[in-house]
DNA sequence: TATTTTAATCGTAATATTATTATAAACAGA
DNA sequence: TCTGTTTATAATAATATTACGATTAAAATA
């Protein structure tokens, strides 16, 4: 027990829920957040910014990077982070393509 | 630790992630998707549908209806659940308001 | 070369999540 | 009333997640 079993649901489905998962924690919010608004920046400046241990900011990039949504380059002895573009527009999309679902008739009598 | 300190962030960036987390599983999207289609179900049409053991779908239930994106009303010894239109406007709006954000200038050089 | 700076990773602990079976509660129908 | 149906909840087990300090690795600088 405690695992999902990802054969129950389609492929959409997963990665539907992959993706909120993914953005299902503020760190990653607030991380998101300031590289939209600064377009780019060091994990040090994170660290700062945010108030958590150097090595959980450097975990919570890490998942990000995973996914494709962010990308480090080196710069000496620190590393530049950026939003990758393409990967914001189509998780984007694919969420908005789930919540922006029309409901019909809804409402239980 | 494995706790998350919700002080560290802004409220908004809390019920952002918070949104999310509630939307990261995919067996609650496969109930949102079978709500949306059918318009309407009882618990027992999702334990068929998805093929979890009925104490789990209920959990999932539990937590959409906390959430107060469902809502379910008793009829009989079955429960009717439907999504609550009004929450799930605004569940778009706020993730939309996130992920529509423009990136300006990025791409690290 | 030795030191400092920066970030990644390792090891670990605390907590949260997901799933199950068993049980209880509420109602419908025989 | 007794029985079956349906759902919720309790108890529990397995796994995942989050956080931290310590360590390592790589590059810059003294």
């Amino acid at each position: 027990m405690g695992v999902t079993n990802k054969k129950l649901y389609t492929e959409q489905q997963n990665r539907i829920a992959d993706t909120f998962k993914l953005l299902g924690h503020p760190a990653r919010i607030s991380i998101l957040e300031f590289l939209i608004d600064q377009n780019q920046c060091v994990c040090n400046d994170l660290v700062n910014h945010i108030g958590l241990a150097q090595a959980t900011i450097s975990q919570h990039l890490r998942e990000l990077k995973h996914f494709g949504l962010i990308q480090g380059e080196i710069e000496g002895t620190s590393v530049c982070y950026c939003i990758n573009a393409k990967k914001w527009s189509e998780i984007h999309h694919l969420i908005h393509s789930f919540t922006n679902q029309e409901l019909n008739n809804l409402q239980c009598k």
